[in-house]
DNA sequence: TTTGCGACCAACAAGATTGTTAAATAAATT
DNA sequence: AATTTATTTAACAATCTTGTTGGTCGCAAA
C-alpha cells in the first residue's frame, strides 16, 4: 500500500498538484491539500519543490504545451482534401478537449491573471500561426480558387473552431439542462455537439 | 474628496468588491484589498457585510442575473424577419459581452467551483429555454418551412452564438498576436470578429 | 564499522487573512 | 438635554498557509 521509492513520491506530488491546480487554480490550491492527496507530509512537498510557485510552474509549463499542441490537432492531415481535413481536425480537437476538460479554463485563467505570461504565450502562438497555419491557408485558398469553397482567413476559421469546441465542453455541466432531453448523458450530448460544430464550420466555408 | 455619507461607503465597498471579485475570483480576492480600494478600514467591511462570503453573494447574484439577461439579448426582436432578428441579436449579445468582458469567465469559474449552484443556474436556464427560446424556434421553423433557411434546433444555434461571442472577447488579450496585423486595436479586432461570428451563424442556417 | 548523504518527519516560525470586540464618536429620537 | 442608536476605529484573536529547521532513519561507500 505504501510507495516509498524516492521518485515515486515526487511523481505522486506532481500528480496531486496537477489535480489541485487544474480544478482550483493557483489561488485556490493549497499545498497542504496537495501533500495530503499525495500521501506525503507537507514538508516533503517543500523538500522536492521549494515553493508552491515552482511546483505550479512545473504544472503550468506542461499544460501550456499541451494546450498549444491541441491547437495543432486542428490543422489536421495535409494529405486529405480540405473539407475532410477540417472535419477530422475539428473532431480530433474536440476529442482532445473533451478528455482534458479542465485544461482550457486553467490556461485561460492563469494567463489572464498573470500578464507577465502574455509575451510567452503570444510568442508561441505567433510561431504556430506563421509556421503551421500557412499550410492550411494554402489548401483553403486553392480550393477557393477552384470554386469548391469560399474564401476565408484561416485564423478566423480556427478561432471559430476552438471557440465552439472549448465552450461546449467547458460549459457542459450547466448547459446540460438547457439542451433538455438531448443532454441525458454526457457522451450523447458531446457527440451531438461535436457534429453540430463540424456542421457549423463546414457551412461557413460552403460555397 | 471624501465620501462620508452612510450609504456612500456601502456603495464604495460594493463597487470595490465587484472589481476585486470579477478580476480575481473568490479565492484570489482579499477583503483587506477591497476595503482599501473602497477607502474604508477592513473592519467597516465586516460591519456592513458580515463576511467575505455574504459580500460575495451580493456580487454573484447580480452578476448571474446580468449574465442570464445577456442571453436574452440574443433572442432579438420578434417583429423582425428571422435573419434580421438573428443578426441584431448576435450583435447585441456581442456588444454586451464586450462591455462586460470579465463577466463570463467569472460566472463560469464560480459556478464550476461551486456545484451547489448548479441547481440554481440550471433552473434559471431551463426557464429561459422553455419561455423565450420557443418563440424564436417557431420563427425558425416557419422560415424553414418556407424554404428560406435550413431546419435547426434553436438551442444548438444559441449555444454556437454565445460560444463564438464569449470566447472571442475572453481570449482577445492573447489571441491578438495570432490575428497579427488585423488586431492592432481592440475596436478594430472586435468589430471584425463580430462580423465573422454573424457570418458564421448566417451561413449555418443558409439554405 | 562508521561516515556521509539523501529521504523523511514533527514541530515550529512568520506572515497573511478573516473575523471580533470594546470603546469612541456621530447622529438621531425622545 | 438625555437617551438611544448607528457608525467608526484600533486593537486583538483565531485560523490558515507557506516555508524552515533540526534531527532521525536507512543505506551505501569508505
Amino acid at each position: 500500500m505504501k510507495e516509498n521509492n524516492k521518485q515515486g513520491k515526487e511523481q505522486e506530488i506532481l500528480a496531486a498538484a496537477e489535480q489541485e491546480f487544474l480544478s482550483k487554480g493557483y489561488e485556490g490550491a493549497r499545498t497542504t491539500s496537495i501533500a495530503k492527496a499525495a500521501g506525503v507530509t507537507h514538508a516533503m512537498l517543500h523538500y522536492y519543490f521549494r515553493t508552491k510557485e515552482s511546483l505550479f510552474e512545473r504544472i503550468v509549463d506542461e499544460k501550456f504545451r499541451l494546450m498549444l499542441q491541441s491547437m495543432l490537432a486542428v490543422i489536421g492531415d495535409p494529405s486529405l482534401p480540405v473539407v475532410e481535413r477540417l472535419k477530422s481536425g475539428i473532431s480530433a480537437h474536440f476529442d482532445f478537449v473533451a478528455q482534458n476538460s479542465k485544461l482550457p479554463l486553467f490556461v485561460i485563467n492563469e494567463v489572464l491573471s498573470r500578464p507577465e505570461r502574455y509575451a510567452m504565450l503570444q510568442n508561441k502562438m505567433k510561431n504556430l500561426a506563421t509556421d503551421l497555419f500557412s499550410g492550411l491557408q494554402q489548401d483553403i485558398d486553392n480550393a477557393a480558387e477552384r470554386g469548391e469553397i469560399v474564401h476565408i482567413d484561416v485564423r478566423m476559421l480556427l478561432m471559430s473552431i476552438v471557440s465552439l469546441n472549448i465552450f461546449a465542453i467547458v460549459t457542459f455541466p450547466f448547459m446540460r439542462p438547457l439542451i433538455g432531453e438531448l443532454g441525458e448523458e454526457r457522451e450523447r450530448f458531446l457527440s451531438q455537439r461535436k457534429a453540430e460544430n463540424i456542421e457549423t464550420i463546414l457551412h461557413r466555408i460552403k460555397r
